[in-house]
This record gives C-alpha cells, structure tokens and sequence, in this order.
DNA sequence: ATATTTCTAGACTCAAGAGTCTACTTTTGA
DNA sequence: TCAAAAGTAGACTCTTGAGTCTAGAAATAT
C-alpha cells in the first residue's frame, strides 16, 4: 500500500528534521496525511517506524552510491576524467540532505539500536566499498593503475573524497556549493593516481612495515 | 567548586551513555552524587547542563590533540617515524570513548543546538587543523617536504588519518587494538610521504585544475 | 448490493520526566 | 562561634507524548 512508504517517509524526514525523540508519532501521522491509528497499524510502535524508516532511507542510498561506483569503467582513454566523475557522484550521494539525516540518526541512536549499525554497515557501507574494489582491481589487472591491495586502495580513495567533506560541510548543515565538490573530487582523484600510478613499483603502499 | 565538574562529568557521560533525550536530569543527578536541586542551581537547566558538558569534553579534547600536534618538530633525522607517532596520537584522540560520545551527542543534538556547532568547529577541529598546518609550514619552509599549500595538506593528512577509522571502528563500537591503529598511522604516513615528499616538484598538488 | 477489512477523528489512559518548593543539614568564612 | 550560603531529600505540579479504544466512514472484495 502506498500509505505505507507514504508514512515511512514521513518519519524519516520528521526524524530527521526534529530529532527522533523530540518526534511525536502524532506528527509523523499528520505529515503522512494519515490518522495515528493507521500508523500502529502498519508499525506497531515508534521504535519500529525508526528501524524501518532508516532501513529504507539506507537502501535508498545504497543504491545511489553503487550506480554511481558503476560508472567506473575502463573506456581506454585517461582515467582521470571518469576517476574525477565518479568521485564527484559519490561525494554528492555524500552530501545529499538524506544522507546527513541518515548519518545523524544513526549516531543518534546508534546507542538504544546497536543492530542497525549491523544493517547500515554490512548492507550499505561495505557493501559499496567491494563494488568499488572490484572496479579498482579489473583496473588493475588491466595494467591502469598500479594497486596491489583494492581494499587499501579503496581506503585511500573514500578517506580522500569524503574526509574533507564533514569540516567543510560543517556536519552537514551547510550545504557544499557544486564547484567545491569538484574541487574535492579533482584534489582526491589527483592524489590518488599519484600514490597509484600505473606500473608505479616504488612500494605500492604495503602497511609500512611492521618493525 | 567540585561540584560542578563532577556534575559535568557525570552528565557528559550519561548523556553519551543513554542519549540526552533519554536521560533525566535525577540520573545525571544521582550519577554525580549530588541533589537534583544543586544541578538546577548551577545550571539552570537540562539544555544548559549538555551545552556545558559538551562545551567542556570538546576543550579537553581540543587540548589532547594540541598535545598531539606539539609533538611534531624537526628532529633532523628520519621525519617518518615522527609523523607516525603525531598520527598514532591523534587517531588515539579520535579512537578515544569520550571522542566518541562527543561526536555522537553533537551529531545527535545538533539540529536543537546550531549554536555547539560553532564553538566545536571553529574552537576545536579548526585550531588542531591550524596548528597542524603550522608545524607542516615550518616543516616544508626548512626543506623537509614539499608542501606549497598547507592547509591543502593538513586536509589530505587528516582524511588519510581518521578516513579508515570510522568503518574500522564500527562508529565508535568498537575499541580499536593498538595493532591496526600503527597501521592505519603507518599507511597514512606513508601515503602523505609520497605525495608530499621532499623537492619533489613534480607537481605539488594544487586543485588539479579548474578547466 | 453487501459483508469485510482498513482507515479516520478524536477522546482517553497512563507513565515519565522537567522543574519547583519546603524544611532541614552541612560548609564556609569573618 | 555563629550567620550566610550552599547542599540535601523528597514530595509536588504540570506538561508531553506513547499507545488504546470507540464509533463511524471509505475502500475492497464476493
């Protein structure tokens, strides 16, 4: 039923506007356009519409963030334009206004829900670091970039898009004008060929060494 | 008097425990050892009490890291091993719970508290990104790296840093072991080393370009 | 059409918790 | 030593909001 996304997107973005416990479930049902009882119905309890709303908004993201990552192909020319290109897409799923409400609640309430951090984490977050693991090492083994470690690289690359992010964002309540994302994606990218350069063999970044 | 930072201390951390919303003020009361009518006398307030125990957790945190930082000077031999220890140090800063709790509590209090933005942004991630970009300066100013932009730096050092841990970390719920925090301090090290080595004038990275 | 399910509006119960007040005790300082 | 200031226990008020219930209005199916 519709009325069913309709209230799980109520909650969302009231949770996300208000805080979850300064939310009454009165107005998440006003938002939905949908009487409160309707809303026990569907949910059974607040908590519930919290786990449920998170979980989809997490999809949701999810989703954006591995199309973007699925752009990342080998089109035979220079890699840094479609480097830069995907870098910018996910920066921008990054700083999407839902994304900084998902990330809010999450830290918000991570403490009375610890088994969502299971659900965000292993489904969403991983979950776009191997597809993009993946791209790095087809890459790779095509002789494009010299990484010998994908899930290092992949460290390396989402610690230099997005680590920027949060201070210049300031926690998500400023929002990045586009020319700054792609200042961010051009210095990431820029940076990440010059630790990964094809045929680079002066010490693909091993952990250092263990001493 | 004692009271209050007891007060504070007691409050910051049932706060960070059960979340402020979920906390009642008897709690942070009895935690602390002290009547309900003394917290209301010294601070006014539920809203006044977190605002001031954040405001507090975020200097003593400020002043951890500032530390950290201090530590970076030019010994004359290896820089290497310096900046791995300044960055062993300061991902034990942000690895610490309190670290944590504070990051939580603002990201989870900041849509009713705009203000706390302010104070943690500008007093604290800014001075440690300022006196971080300092000591590199100087660093690059004697010839020992190539940084031409050391904010520019600071921001790529800082991403290769704190990048890897919030996964790792699982958000704060798990403590990291020593082990794998050398090696995230080493492999960032290590990447900053590339990137900014000595006289290397290959091209320091400035914002790739603006095309 | 009609029976069944779902939804609605809104009144209602009940528990929790912010903040106040009072009467009493301890600390502090001159 | 003794008065002012600060602290204590705990009862008390009052608001808010979760969750329930009822009677009636759509919508859906047979």
């Amino acid at each position: 039923m519709a009325k069913r996304q309709a209230i799980l997107a109520a909650a969302f973005a009231e949770f996300a506007a208000r805080g979850y416990a300064q939310t009454g479930v009165d107005e998440v049902a006003a938002a939905a356009g949908v009487a409160k009882a309707t809303v026990y119905n569907h949910f059974g309890g607040k908590e519930t519409l919290l786990r449920e709303a998170i979980t989809a908004s997490a999809e949701q993201a999810t989703a954006k963030n591995l199309a973007a990552v699925e752009r990342l192909v080998d089109t035979g020319g220079d890699l840094r334009p479609t480097l830069e290109d995907v870098g910018l897409r996910l920066i921008q799923c990054y700083c999407d206004d839902d994304s900084w409400a998902l990330r809010r609640l999450l830290y918000a309430e991570l403490a009375h829900l610890p088994d969502l951090l299971e659900i965000v984490q292993v489904q969403a977050a991983e979950r776009v670091q191997r597809a993009l693991a993946d791209r790095l090492a087809r890459l790779a083994l095509a002789g494009r970039l010299g990484i010998t470690d994908p899930d290092a690289a992949v460290e390396r690359l989402s610690s230099l898009l997005t680590g920027p992010l949060e201070a210049r964002a300031r926690w998500g309540t400023r929002r990045l004008p586009a020319k700054e994302m792609r200042e961010v994606a051009a210095a990431a990218v820029d940076a990440f060929l010059r630790l990964y350069a094809a045929g680079d063999e002066s010490g693909p970044p091993q952990p250092a060494r263990s001493r």
